[in-house]
Formats: C-alpha cells, sequence, structure tokens
DNA sequence: CTGAAAGCGCTTACAG
DNA sequence: CTGAAAGCGCTTACAG
C-alpha cells in the first residue's frame, strides 16, 4: 500500500488532466480539443467535450493565463459611471464582447490621469487581451505602459487620424459647432456656453460653439461659464441663476451636458422664466428624461450604444491579430431640436 | 560558452526572481518581504523592496492566484447599471475595498436568476477573495455554487436572520410602510402603488404598502398598478396617466421608485395637474434630482454609499478569517418629506 | 492527428 | 530568520 504523497496541495478542483483521464486522452489533447483548436479527431472532440460536462470541468483562468501569457479580461477605463452616458457605452461594450468569452472590466478614472496610470499598470499585470480607453488625455507614462505591453488598445469618444492608434467616436467640436447654429438660426444672437468637469471632450464641445459664434460674429467671451466642479442637475441649476444674475441679456444657453441643462430646465420652471420665450435652453448627449422635460429638451444625441458596439468590434477584430481597415470610425451625432429652443 | 536554452518562453517580464536575486535573497524571502509577511529581517525587507521599486516589478496576479488559490478579486453582483442606485453602492464598495488591495469586478444580472447563475460559475472559477450579492432571491445552484466554494459573501440591500448568512441593508418592508403612513397622516384615502420591475425588494415594499393601509381600513386591491417591465422615467408617466384614466379618484400615489416618479411628477406638470393639491406623489430611493423636481418630491432616502462602505468593511472582515459578531447590519432609510406630498 | 516534457511566476509546506 | 524543492493547472514548443 501506497503512503499518501506528502507534498500534493489538493484544491478540490476538477481539473484538466481528470478530464482527460475520463475522456481517455492526454492533456494536451483534452486542452486542445476544449479550446476548439482545429486538428483534433472528431471523435475525441466528443468524448472530452462530454467527460469535460459530466465532470462539471470549468478551466481555471489564472492557470491559462500563466501559461498563456494572455487572460480573457479586457478593462474598459471610464471617468465615471454616475454619467448614463459612460453606463450606456459599458453595456454595449459588454454585450458585444461577451459572446466571445472575452470579461469586461470596468475601471474608473474619475477624470483623474495619474489615477488611470496607477489603474493602467494594475490591469496590464493582468495581461488583459485588449484595452478601451477614453479620449486621448493621459500622462506620457501612461501612453508608454499602454505600447509597451502590445496589448490591442480602441480609444473611445474622441476622434484622431494619428496613424496607429485606434477609436471609435465622433467630432465634438462638430457636434457643438452644430448645436450652436441651431440656436443662432433661431435667431438667438447672445448665446451662453455653461460647462462643468471641464474634460478634453467639453472643451472641444467649447471650441465649436466658439468657432460658430465667431463665424456669425456672435462670440462674447464674457458668455461663457466654465465650472471645475464635477456635473450635475444641481450644478445646472445654480450655474443658470449665476449666469442669470451676471448676464441677464443672455437669450440662450448651451449646457455641456443634459443633466445641467435638466436642472436648468427645472429652475427655470421653478423662477417662472419662459423657455423658449424669453431664454432658449439646449443640452448634450439626449440622456434619459430629457424628452420628458417641461418643455422637452433640445439636445444632441450621441451614439453611445453605437460607440460600445463599434469600438468592442475593432478590438475584437485587433486580438484576433488582423489589421482593421480603418483606425478611425466617426459614428456622427443627430440634432435632437424640441420644445426648448 | 553555454547554448542558450531551448526551452525558454521569455515574458520579458520582471519577475520575483529578478527582484530576489537583484536584492541578494532568494525568492521566497523576496516573496515574504513584498507581502509583508513578518518573520523577515528588517534590512532584508528595505533592500527587496527597494530593489522592486528599482525594476519596476509588478507581481503576476495569475501566478499568484495559481499558487495560493486565492485571488485578489471581489466580484459585485448588482442587477443593473442604469439605475443609480446601484452604481453608488458599487462606488462605495470599490472605495472601502481599494486601498487593501482587493480588486472589485462588476457584474450585471439584468435581474435574471440564470444570469447570475453564470456569472456566479464563472467568477468562482476565478478563486475570488470574496462575493457580494445583490438580495436573497438565487437559483438553488447559485447558493450551491457560492456555499460549495467557501467563498466569504455578504449579501446587500436585505435583511434576514438566517444564521451563517451575512447581509447589510434596511427593512424594504418598514420603508414601504413608512411612507405610506405619512401619505395616510396627511389625510390621504385613496393611496395607489405603482411599480416597475417587480423584482424582490419592490415586492417588499409592496407588502409594507398594504400593511399599512390595511391598518387603516384604506387597502384596495384596484388601486395597485404592477407593471414587470424595466423602470424608467418614461414609464412612470406612462403608468400615471394609465392610472388617472382608470383610476380618476385616486388621491395619492406612492412610485416604488424615484425615476417613475420624477416621470409622473413631469408628466402631472405637462397636464397642469396640480400636485399635491389634486394628487400627492411620492416616491423611493431619493435619486439625484428628486430634490429638484417642481415640486420637489417626497421620497424615502436609503443608504446607499453606507451599504457599499458597511458590506465591504464586513467582507473585508471575514476574508480575514475574523467572524462578525453581527451577522445583519441594518442601515435604516429617511423619509424625506417635500412638497409634492 | 497525438503526446511527453518543460515552463509560465508565484506560494506552500517542510527543514534547518 | 532563511531557503531548496515541489506544486498550483494550464499551454507552448518540439517530436513523432
Amino acid at each position: 500500500m501506497k503512503t499518501p504523497e506528502r507534498r500534493r496541495r489538493p484544491s478540490g478542483r476538477v481539473t484538466l488532466s481528470d478530464v482527460a483521464k475520463a475522456a481517455e486522452v492526454s492533456p494536451i489533447t483534452a486542452s486542445r480539443a476544449l479550446r476548439g483548436e482545429r486538428g483534433v479527431a472528431a471523435g475525441l472532440v466528443e468524448r472530452v467535450k462530454l467527460a469535460a460536462k459530466n465532470l462539471g470541468y470549468v478551466p481555471d483562468p489564472a492557470a491559462r493565463a500563466l501559461a498563456s501569457q494572455r487572460s480573457a479580461q479586457v478593462p474598459v477605463l471610464v471617468p465615471l459611471l454616475s454619467n448614463a452616458l459612460f453606463v450606456d457605452v459599458l453595456e454595449a461594450v459588454h454585450r458585444t464582447l461577451q459572446p466571445h468569452g472575452f470579461q469586461t472590466l470596468i475601471g474608473v478614472t474619475h477624470y483623474d490621469p495619474d489615477q488611470e496610470e496607477q489603474l493602467l499598470s494594475s490591469y496590464l499585470a493582468h495581461r488583459p487581451a485588449g484595452l478601451l480607453l477614453t479620449g486621448f488625455d493621459r500622462t506620457e507614462a501612461a501612453r508608454q505602459l499602454v505600447a509597451k505591453s502590445g496589448v490591442p488598445c480602441v480609444h473611445l469618444m474622441e476622434l484622431t487620424q494619428a496613424s496607429g492608434v485606434y477609436c471609435v467616436g465622433f467630432s465634438q467640436h462638430d457636434a457643438g459647432h452644430d448645436l450652436t447654429e441651431h440656436l443662432v438660426a433661431r435667431g438667438r444672437k447672445r448665446i451662453a456656453f455653461v460647462a462643468a468637469q471641464l474634460d478634453p471632450r467639453t472643451m472641444q464641445r467649447a471650441e465649436g460653439y466658439r468657432a460658430c459664434l465667431r463665424e456669425h460674429g456672435l462670440y462674447d467671451p464674457r458668455l461663457e461659464l466654465l465650472s471645475p466642479q464635477p456635473s450635475s442637475m444641481r450644478l445646472g441649476g445654480e450655474l443658470f441663476e449665476d449666469l442669470l444674475r451676471t448676464r441677464p441679456d443672455v437669450d440662450a444657453v448651451f449646457f455641456c451636458n443634459d443633466d445641467l441643462a435638466q436642472g436648468g430646465l427645472l429652475t427655470a420652471l421653478r423662477l417662472r422664466i419662459d423657455v423658449p420665450g424669453q431664454i432658449a435652453i439646449a443640452g448634450f448627449n439626449d440622456l434619459s428624461g430629457s424628452d420628458l422635460m417641461v418643455p422637452p429638451l433640445t439636445t444632441v444625441r450621441t451614439p453611445r450604444s453605437a460607440m460600445g458596439v463599434a469600438s468592442a468590434q475593432m478590438l475584437l477584430s485587433l486580438m484576433r491579430g488582423e489589421t482593421p481597415t480603418h483606425n478611425s470610425t466617426d459614428l456622427g451625432f443627430e440634432l435632437m431640436v424640441r420644445a426648448s429652443t
């Protein structure tokens, strides 16, 4: 009788060799059969899959990642979860990657490049299969980290023509420009721009706003109200009141995000300010509730789900080792003209 | 001259042995020093940490998980991300676990027990350090999976006295009861309950509503409007209109969530229905924007961040192998009486 | 088409 | 307090 081995560290787990034994093949063959690698006899594949199912085998992702130097994880780094914008993108990414066996990891940067860099370094240690990042604004160290890792990466929300950089988004500048153009077309002359957070994309919209007003000779820097505070309905209401106090002659407000605009609209309602009679109000993103406001809010509908799906598809293609024909996908935007302007 | 080894699979990664060599100790000692295990000479710890820093060493989580049978991941399973409720909880969990070196993984079940079971089986394969689940309503298989895994687990949002089950939440039943009591105290007689999604917690609030109205002899099942559709502002407006059509004599509505209530309130505004004159409106959760509505919405403030923090702390304690004195933490709730009732 | 050997980068016993 | 050996559960070359 054999004495029990002394050095074992049993985990009670069903392993690949258990499956291999049950199917009467070698672990290598079992591994290949389970991963659907071609070049395994059809009969063996059947046997292995059946054995795996019967034993309730679940591959160990840690062992797999260690052996193959590649996990099935795809970290997605977004600034916030409290903005429905990013939640919609995440849902779409998750929906697209899931059926291909990739696991979406959510990382929140809070608009802080240092936090992003740290997240990146920690996620990269997990040997991710791919990476999804928001925008292009990050530390040089973060950029190096990604480049050196060789992990396929797609950027969300903004566009660039830089070669070797993959991105899916729309022109924030043009969207800001077109919404402003709409206000001008409605005959507005004193159009304010009210923004919070002041992240890169907000500032690109601000540039679009400025460009448009300059084209019409209507630009006045005193009509810009920029707050670095986080965006919220409450802040929108407060900034709207500030604006009314300091610039009582404004006839339109372009809020850089719908939560601000909704707050502004509700404040107008409370103060019995006629919208759009006295003042037109527009927002950005077409978030939930904007079409239900009183009056319904004019805004720009941004392709949130489409960006999630398209960026995930581009990443899938990169992870397969393919070279996409286009490295930049412009998904456009849609002006939603409603009763508030 | 030695021929290069043929079987190497170099990953270009800085490993623990690189650090050990640089610090002139064995890999085991380096490992212990880095993990802060006590029983290593202070001088060595210094040397190892310095070497690690100089080399830019980042431990490989896959190797660590494989060797120790335990990862640093803590999956949190929530029904949705589109409800701010869960986003707030997640933020708080993440904030609490992060400094202890644990990584929060977000899993979304879409209120589907089968999806939850599948997520659980996939996450458990990663040998998580701990687990955070929403509520108690899951498949028997899911329950078994968790129990057999031995992974420490805390439940969120609901309470139970069952022994060996850890939970952090508040009484959904009592909150529903107390809000209804407030409406009764305001002299309302025909109080409707309008709900969507119909998840377990919503139905517990419904029970609280029923109990309260029965106590006052005011219960009328025809005043309940229950829709299995996902909760949203839009749906709230629609259900409110349905209710006005079928039960024109209602004098108060208890919406089971603030998004529904906000939609109802905006619809009332649009239809020029006097709130609270003709009809009182109340919501649940005190989500962003509820205090800014016109009129501001009466609701129940639920301890979202507190639940996130407390559940993460309870889990930290379990992961340390401690046995918490209380296995159930009741965080209570707060009635926010505003102008809509 | 199939398999024996080695290795991925750590940690767990066990010894001293 | 420190270390040599073995092992965690897979996959990657290499051979046949």
